[in-house]
DNA sequence: CCTTAAACCGACCCATGGGTTTGTTCTTTT
DNA sequence: AAAAGAACAAACCCATGGGTCGGTTTAAGG
């Protein structure tokens, strides 16, 4: 094989790896001998890519998990139709279970943004910077639906915001147990009674 | 001193600072030897008291943890008034920074719950029975609630239930940042605009 | 071809940290 | 007061896991 191509090859076979492992069982419990012997690969050639684990897992987040976001929470927002109809279906989509290989609920941002808050600051960063970004676009989506009528005039879409991104990340420590269905249910019930409150209220006058 | 008062008090030091430094670091990130240094303690001196960190630990879920959860959360609940103002008392109220040493704010169970999760089945099963014991209390003060008219009939109170839990996990995990003080205002305000759509609406017959 | 360097192997190094063991200092007990 | 055992100290053991290093294979270029 080429050796670019080889070379390529194999940093994607790690990263989709490290992501899978890393998320079922947390990166600090994933040691790189559990990634290279499922990959079948030596520890010189994962260091021959990249520098360090850490590294290796900037890498991962900053093309996987951020591209994972991004298709799941941020370019359903790209509409100019009432928003929230438009966030719920983003949300159900997104703590749907994955359709290939395992159940892995939504994604994992919030149990990276856990691991990591405490441990490793740069890492942190970078997966805030993906909720921020997550953020910035519901607001944006949010204020151009008030414009549009579709919500209160006096609500705070930042708070908002901040209301959603909370409840989701928190649906997913709940789902851990064996009733993820109805928990998901249950949470995506709420989150339309909750929206509802934020419609303008039909005028008496 | 005393023997036996002796050991007691030695225990309770090992479990309150143990505590402290734990939900600061996080428990894998967290030495024996990081609390033994700061409370002058050696090896010895835990292994006589506990016999392992692990039974360490399940010793401060369920004394520490489970009382403090209980006081915050749980203890309030036991009324009969309307329950939406209650139950936000109680969490503004918990997420609330300690008044003493440090600005810990609200509690760890979250952090707890998320780290335990992959790693340790048993320490999970204890953490999750903390939260369950909350969403039962929470349930069955607002079914009561809804008996008593101030919650509407159609509603689901497990369901609400798994939503304040969820949110209040989620919100720990953004109040990490500097903003803490902002984040948590706008949850409480959402919360409420998200509880005024449960209440009874008024009858125009 | 034959050199060169990328890609990779696997043994090794070493810091970390949970747990053990041996020994010492107290208090309690008889 | 002497034996016994609790409370602790501190040196030690050892598995884990990130990272290194010298060597080997393989593809690319002259």
């Amino acid at each position: 094989m080429e050796k670019n191509l080889k070379s390529r090859v194999t940093i994607n076979r790690l990263c989709y790896k490290g992501l899978d492992i890393f998320s079922k069982r947390g990166y600090y419990n994933t040691s790189l001998d559990d990634i290279l012997k499922e990959l079948e690969l030596s520890k010189g050639a994962f260091y021959h890519h990249f520098k360090s684990k850490e590294d290796f897992f900037i890498h991962i987040v900053q093309s996987l998990i951020v591209q994972k976001v991004y298709a799941l929470l941020i370019e359903p927002l790209n509409t100019h139709d009432d928003p929230l109809p438009v966030i719920l279906d983003s949300i159900e989509n997104a703590l749907e279970p994955n359709k290939g290989n395992e159940m892995i609920y939504g994604f994992m941002l919030t149990d990276f943004l856990t691991e990591f808050s405490k441990r490793n600051h740069e890492i942190s960063t970078y997966l805030k910077d993906i909720v921020q970004m997550w953020e910035v676009n519901l607001v944006s989506l949010l204020k151009n639906g008030k414009v549009d009528g579709y919500i209160a005039r006096h609500i705070d879409c930042e708070g908002i915001a901040a209301y959603i991104i909370a409840s989701f990340l928190g649906i997913r420590t709940l789902m851990t147990n064996g009733n993820a269905k109805m928990v998901k249910y249950q949470y995506m019930q709420q989150l339309k009674q909750y929206f509802s409150s934020l419609k303008p209220q039909p005028q008496f006058a």
